[in-house]
RNA sequence: UGGGAUAUGGUGUAAUUGGCAACACAACAGAUUCUGGUCCUGUUAUUCCUGGUUCGAGCCCGGGUAUCCCAACCA
């Protein structure tokens, strides 16, 4: 959303296609210009960024056009539901930064949906069909060719709430008979082709236990849900387009029932389908998610790689840099793929608000400064934040003895090095301005095989922040380090992007089609990146002890990184979150 | 020889509804910097094709093309 000023006075804001409906609804007074929303999952599975994309604007819109968002659980299908999983949702939403006004499930409403049902068979509008799903799915034709009636369509309607009722009694087989719509067998909308309303189960449900056997379908659920509700607005995705027209009829059917002689058009929810998330280098669907989990491919649901709610939370990316990305795709009709790079940006950007800045050293090599005498330390401030000074300041030691970056001290350097090596200087982050010796045999130490193990360097005098000569001009950058006698060790845990393609959702099922239909984590391996997860032994600063679970930090000139809810004061542990944008690293390339 | 939806730079969106194609990301170049980060500056599009209406078309009309969705007793 752009708020783009033309003059003074005018401010005109440029709103998704949906906003704009929403807009125009509430201009018009329909539903006495009340807007209600709902979000309806299904408790089957962990929410994940494209759920993120729906709250979003769910629970957003509500709440900038002062109606309610309730949540709704989407419970038709016992088979794959379970408690865990609402509770998992609920946190998520909240920690996107959402309320909902009640928490309703779509079991509440099947006792209506059952009393509406047998209405809708009384009228002449439903029937019991007892055909297999074979015979029943050969009789609905193609989308080029028309289907044909069931043998069962016309039967009396007694018989029909007869068997309706066997249906529920626990002691019909599942499978054996479903209550289908009777609409139009040739309908060029699949979805008109009489479809199922309810099948048997016969499983408990895990809040209704046994009292139901046959089972609402979605189709037959979700408008009603949202007109008995009271939602205005019932926004989904795209491939939700062709059942529209199945949910207002629906819908009409259930005012009818009711004996509701306002105009079937007047107080309906109304459906408005938007573009679906899409990342490149990501994959979301439930089913291959839960692939990576079983197959070991990832520790879990809220691992740090996995697109879940939770693992993007572990992985320190934070609600307003989601929530901000999603604000910057918009709400489209279109198919699109994302660039990781916006998501990345979006982070990067909030992050950079937020983070403390802290010194770590990941591949360490050891700095003497000969020039310090062996038994001193001298103590320094350092801004939590220089983007926003109220962040305040935390100490950290310097001694004779540092740990830097490997990588930044080189030998034999090219001429765009700005780090150390002999004859260069560099400044120490809030310290002294230091020298390497010209002679290389004079500044470095290696081991028999030829590796660095030691570099030496003199401190220049006066040169400490906020001395005399803190600004004297040199060539070299600003390097970090941590004193090898104050620092503690920690576990980091460097992940990097787990698909090395841009869209593995058409890539796995290619591979598949094209070697022999091979399924599940077969197909998935050639495009798995094997060094998703490095585990280094870095030497981080103390201060770093205090920092809680989640918080976010800045590794000072390597990336954002996050505490791990794992970690503790005697084993940290922290997950990078995202790199900085390395203008070193693109210059070597 | 079914129906529905969509099409604007490398990517995603915008264009106050027929009036100078804008913003963000990415890329490249540069300036600043005690983070090679951030901040700042510059460069990168005849709006899928085609014909028409109009003083004027990304937007309206005709004809194409491409992509996505629909044939679960899933949601």
């Amino acid at each position: 959303m752009n708020i783009t000023e033309n003059t003074e006075e005018v401010k005109y804001e440029s709103v998704s296609f949906v906003e704009e409906i929403l807009r125009k609804d509430l201009a018009d007074g329909k539903n006495g210009g009340r807007m209600q929303t709902r979000f309806p999952p299904e408790p089957n599975g962990y929410l994940h960024i494209g759920h993120a994309k729906a709250i979003a604007i769910d629970f957003g819109l509500a709440k900038k056009y002062g109606g309610v968002c309730n949540l709704r659980m989407d419970d038709t299908n016992p088979q794959k539901e379970d408690t865990e999983y609402v509770e998992a949702i609920k946190r998520d939403i909240e920690w996107l930064g959402f309320k909902w006004g009640n928490i309703y499930y779509a079991s509440d409403y099947f006792q209506k949906l059952w009393d509406l049902a047998v209405e809708l068979i009384k009228e002449g509008k439903a029937y019991i069909d007892e055909q297999t799903s074979e015979q029943i799915a050969a009789q609905k034709g193609t989308p080029t060719q028309p289907g044909t009636n069931s043998p069962y369509r016309d039967r009396p309607v007694e018989e029909s709430l007869r068997l309706f009722e066997e249906m529920n009694s626990g002691q019909m087989e599942p499978g054996k008979m479903v209550l289908r719509a009777k609409i139009d067998m040739a309908s060029p909308n699949m979805h008109f082709r009489d479809p199922i309303m309810y099948r048997v189960l016969n499983m408990p449900h895990w809040r209704t236990g046994t009292k139901w056997n046959a089972y609402p379908m979605y189709d037959y659920t979700h408008g009603q849900c949202d007109y008995w509700e009271g939602v205005t607005h019932s926004w989904c995705t795209l491939e939700f387009v062709s059942h529209r027209p199945l949910y207002d009829l629906f819908v009409d059917w259930a005012k009818i029932a009711e004996g509701n002689d306002k105009p079937l058009d007047d107080n309906r929810p109304r459906q408005t389908e938007f573009n679906k998330l899409n990342l490149t280098h990501i994959l979301l669907s439930k089913r291959n998610l839960l692939i990576l989990v079983n197959e070991g491919v990832v520790n879990g649901w809220d691992d740090p790689r996995m697109p879940t709610i939770c693992g993007f939370r572990r992985r320190g990316y934070s609600p307003e840099s989601i929530l901000n990305f999603i604000d910057k795709i918009g709400y489209t009709k279109f198919d699109a793929l994302n660039e990781m790079s916006l998501f990345e940006s979006a982070v990067r950007d909030d992050l950079n608000k937020r983070a403390q800045r802290v010194s770590a050293v990941i591949n360490p090599v050891k700095l003497i400064i000969d020039n310090f005498p062996d038994d001193e330390t001298e103590v320094y401030t350092a801004q939590n934040n220089p983007e926003n000074p109220a962040d305040g300041t935390h100490e950290i030691e310097f001694s004779r003895e540092l740990w830097i970056e490997r990588e930044d001290f080189m030998e034999d350097a090219p001429k765009k090095f700005f780090r150390l090596g002999p004859g260069k200087e560099v400044r120490l982050k809030n310290s002294y301005i230091i020298r390497c010796s010209e002679k290389p045999e004079e500044c470095i130490v290696k081991d028999g095989d030829g590796n660095i193990v030691e570099i030496h360097a003199q401190l220049i005098p006066d040169t400490k922040t906020g001395q005399a000569n803190a600004n004297m001009k040199i060539k070299g950058k600003t390097i970090h380090w941590v004193s090898c006698r104050h620092c503690i060790e920690a576990e980091v845990r460097n992940y990097d992007r787990l698909w090395m393609v841009e869209n593995p959702r058409d890539e796995v099922a290619a591979y598949s089609k094209e070697h022999d239909d091979v399924r599940g984590i077969e197909a998935m391996r050639p495009f798995l990146n094997p060094n998703s997860l490095e585990i280094k032994t870095a030497y981080v600063e103390k201060w770093l002890q205090t920092r809680q679970p989640l918080d976010y930090l800045q590794f000072q000139r390597i990336g954002y990184y996050n505490v791990d809810p794992d970690s503790t004061p005697d084993h940290l542990i922290f997950n990078r979150t995202v790199g900085l944008t390395d203008a070193w690293k693109k210059l070597n390339k």
